[in-house]
DNA sequence: CGATTGCTTAGGCATCAACCTAAGTGTACG
DNA sequence: CGTACACTTAGGTTGATGCCTAAGCAATCG
């Protein structure tokens, strides 16, 4: 499965920019229309607009269109794909150790 | 402090390309030499270098060199703090879905 | 309805990231 | 000691990313 993986380094790269790593941050305490978002940066407004595009396209956040303001939230399953990916590399590698160390305690009460 | 969101972001900008992506999940398994490592890609080493470099200053891998050979494992660390930065937006979000839940359960109560 | 507000679209410029080839350094081996 | 091997350094091309201004559209408000 390769599309997997290419969402995932979709993902990665939305959270590799300041800007959008901190609406995402902003995002996790509640719902917030683009004009409130955009007030947190010294950016103009359509520069800001094509990081909650990216956002969007990527799956980490949603919005919805009511009258002429559009409200985004967070849309927590991409952050927990990301998660559970991490926690695999590291939990492989980590178990990993764990046996190299099992495997050199036994050599050493074998050499006692 | 943004010190440490600027570590997480390099982090991410590493893990957001395909083939810093594919070499983490390689070194999950094991530690590899540079040789090793690149075979897996139709990349000039010098290009491939650039990518293990890059994984390497954001704290993702280490490597050391023994005679003209150098070996890269995966350092946990790194791959730890982002995740757990991620569940931590996750879980504020979840938590605030539950409290607007139950409060709309309670508003429902009254009503019957 | 006319002006204002909130967002959207279009297009352009500058910097950076990912790749390359060519040439260098140091270790190992016959 | 000379050759091959494993990596490293230097320098250059190219496309993608991040930013801007200007102009457009649709929903309110007076």
């Amino acid at each position: 499965m390769p599309k997997q993986s290419a969402q995932l380094t979709r993902v990665f790269q939305a959270l590799a920019d300041p800007t959008r790593f901190a609406v995402v941050e902003r995002l996790s305490k509640g719902p917030a229309p683009t004009s409130e978002l955009a007030s947190s940066f010294k950016m103009a407004l359509p520069s800001f607009l094509q990081h909650l595009d990216m956002l969007q396209k990527c799956g980490l956040i949603r919005s919805t269109k009511k009258g002429r303001v559009r409200t985004y939230e967070l849309a927590p399953t991409a952050l927990k794909a990301a998660e559970d990916w991490m926690a695999t590399q590291r939990t492989l590698w980590e178990r990993r150790l764990d046996q190299l160390d099992n495997f050199l305690n036994e050599l050493k009460e074998q050499s006692e």
